[in-house]
DNA sequence: AATTAAAGTGTTATAAAGTAACACTGTTAT
DNA sequence: ATAACAGTGTTACTTTATAACACTTTAATT
């Protein structure tokens, strides 16, 4: 069985191909005014299909931006751990596989406790 | 020589005497009211004292949380790579010395480009 | 010592980011 | 079919952060 959109609703398949066409973080209120004209009217909607598709692991937040970002690692199914790199001069963001991440994090928390 | 606070200015001190007490993170706003006794009484004070002293390397902020804490690495002198570990039954938050991590991203970020 | 540059201060106002609440609608799922 | 649940549209609001401006302090420079 392939992964498909099927089971998004319209808001947040809007908000989705946005992200995805940009290819690039955008920002929540940009994301609203990007898609007036689809009928997204004010930010409770734009912040519930961002929720959602973060829940599923479509959509990461970039924390230190305010921005999000459409997930482009494939088959993804990772909701948690994820992290990036931005570049400080051009703003290039590069989401990393996050399997190592989840690794040296775990072995760093396990010594912690 | 040892490392003081000598250099740094009321606000400055004031805001980071509070973090260091606290020695756990706090929200901006929570650090404006609990410092409005020592005559602080607007945001732009507060994050104007958080600004240099993350600037410095003093605080951090938590990007995740909104908020800031102080440093707890002795000899602190790295403004950036920091990261934290945040428990998510209890909040509590740990910081990571920074050295492994700094070259863990290192390593990933000349890969990438 | 007088002057100037740089950083910091106090204040008011405003922008940006995110949430609460409520009545209603569509979609499964027994 | 009807109950349970997730999603919608809407208004109002809270929280987080910054802009702008006149003024003061500190340290450095001639």
């Amino acid at each position: 069985m392939k992964i498909t959109k099927q089971k998004l609703t319209r808001n947040q398949e809007i908000v989705l191909n946005l992200l995805e066409n940009h290819g690039a973080p955008l920002k929540a209120y940009t994301i609203l005014s990007d898609t007036q004209k689809k009928g997204i009217k004010a930010p409770t909607q734009v912040y519930r299909a961002l929720d959602k598709l973060i829940e599923i692991g479509k959509v990461h937040k970039i924390e230190s931006k305010n921005s999000y970002v459409a997930c482009n690692i494939s088959n993804c199914n990772a909701m948690t751990s994820t992290s990036f790199l931005i570049c400080e001069k051009c703003e290039k963001v590069t989401e990393l596989e996050k399997d190592n991440l989840k690794s040296f994090f775990g072995t760093l928390s396990n010594s912690v406790n």
